[in-house]
DNA sequence: TCCCTTTATAGAACGTTGTTCTTTATCTAT
DNA sequence: ATAGATAAAGAACAACGTTCTATAAAGGGA
């Protein structure tokens, strides 16, 4: 009520705030939702004053920018798999991986991918995207190299490849899935696009 | 500034006002985007104080659920087509359809998909929703009982069609598609995926 | 035609949000 | 140890969604 209320203001440890912020911030959004991430929230989660995020992130979007870095990241882990019996065994478990990643962490993927529009991405941040994708790239490579695909661009192919998986995996969290076992749908839509991409024996 | 300055209120005809909100509201969603959609913003374009979107709508959500409902009629439009060589023919004309309005109307596609998971949807909306993939089933059954497509149940095949259309277009919207020719893309990957889900003959 | 009741509107007001400002505690260098 | 730099805490501000209040317009009975 004073205006300033002297001696009572202690100062938290600066080391790992950041580390800290982006946890906190993290778990919150997975157990609230993104409009329960709010400055407030996250700086107090994290037992910081809301300057915190600013001295750090620059802005609530900088946090939400540093939320999808991080994403991508564990996005990448998750379609990284070692080579298997074929190029296209490989491409396909890679895919599994990748829905598997947004079924476990989806409301970080809706900030990943359907937040992406509102946000002003700086380009680093784009740029790890791109990683991601130039692995999906690299797999459909090996297996149009290996002619278990026909072959085309990779980039195009990995292109409709990825819009089917994200399509899939994004009607899946929003809940407008209507088939009766979803993991296998996607399986089952994967496959018949794989197929449908296989050179004309 | 006087608390209340009497005989300087005048008051708008009551007619059309919902369909005016709602009109002004889908100008200024897809020429200034979601963020620029307030209350205040949507109102004063109508010409109406920010309390007539609660006596209509009842909250800023329920304003968005009119646009929610108001594009899936829009949708359904826009994939009805009139019968046409083939069965198959017709579902893969629906579907081009379907690319259609969410490049026509971006912003409007985005909330309709992409802000369903934040907002409490009426069941009368989800209805609306789930009409339009109605639509789409009877296609994928016609083109099934034509022998166009393998049979199957004709839920889970019209689910991966929209699974891949969905994200094809919302990877164009959010401006992170890199084919060269997006709408080539687009059909590409409706046409392996539509030749996957064939008949193996 | 007049007056009272009802209804719905305009404008002020309130709580919360993202953000900025001010004050002050802590750290570092000499 | 002392002075300057640094950064955090808490107050303050603008804008948002929402609610409250007072009033203008509409409707009905005498």
């Amino acid at each position: 009520m004073a205006g300033t209320r002297q001696g009572s203001r202690t100062r938290t440890a600066s080391i790992d705030v950041s580390d800290s912020l982006i946890a906190s911030a993290l778990i919150l959004l997975e157990e609230a939702g993104l409009n329960a991430l709010t400055v407030r929230s996250v700086a107090n989660a994290a037992g910081v004053a809301p300057m915190g995020v600013y001295s750090r992130f620059g802005s609530k979007d900088g946090l939400l920018e540093a939320l999808f870095s991080h994403g991508f990241s564990t996005l990448q882990a998750a379609i990284e798999t070692p080579p298997q019996k074929s190029p296209l065994q490989r491409l396909r478990t890679g895919c599994l991986g990748y829905r598997g990643f947004a079924i476990e962490h989806p409301q970080l993927y809706h900030l990943m991918f359907e937040q992406m529009m509102l946000l002003e991405l700086s380009p680093e941040a784009k740029d790890t995207a791109r990683r991601s994708f130039a692995t999906l790239v690299d797999r459909v490579h090996a297996a149009i190299d290996a002619g278990d695909l026909a072959p085309a661009d990779a980039t195009e192919i990995a292109q409709q490849i990825w819009s089917a998986m994200h399509g899939a995996v994004s009607l899946e969290i929003a809940n407008v899935h209507f088939a009766a076992n979803r993991a296998q749908s996607f399986t089952a839509m994967l496959d018949a696009l794989l197929a449908g991409l296989k050179p004309r024996t």
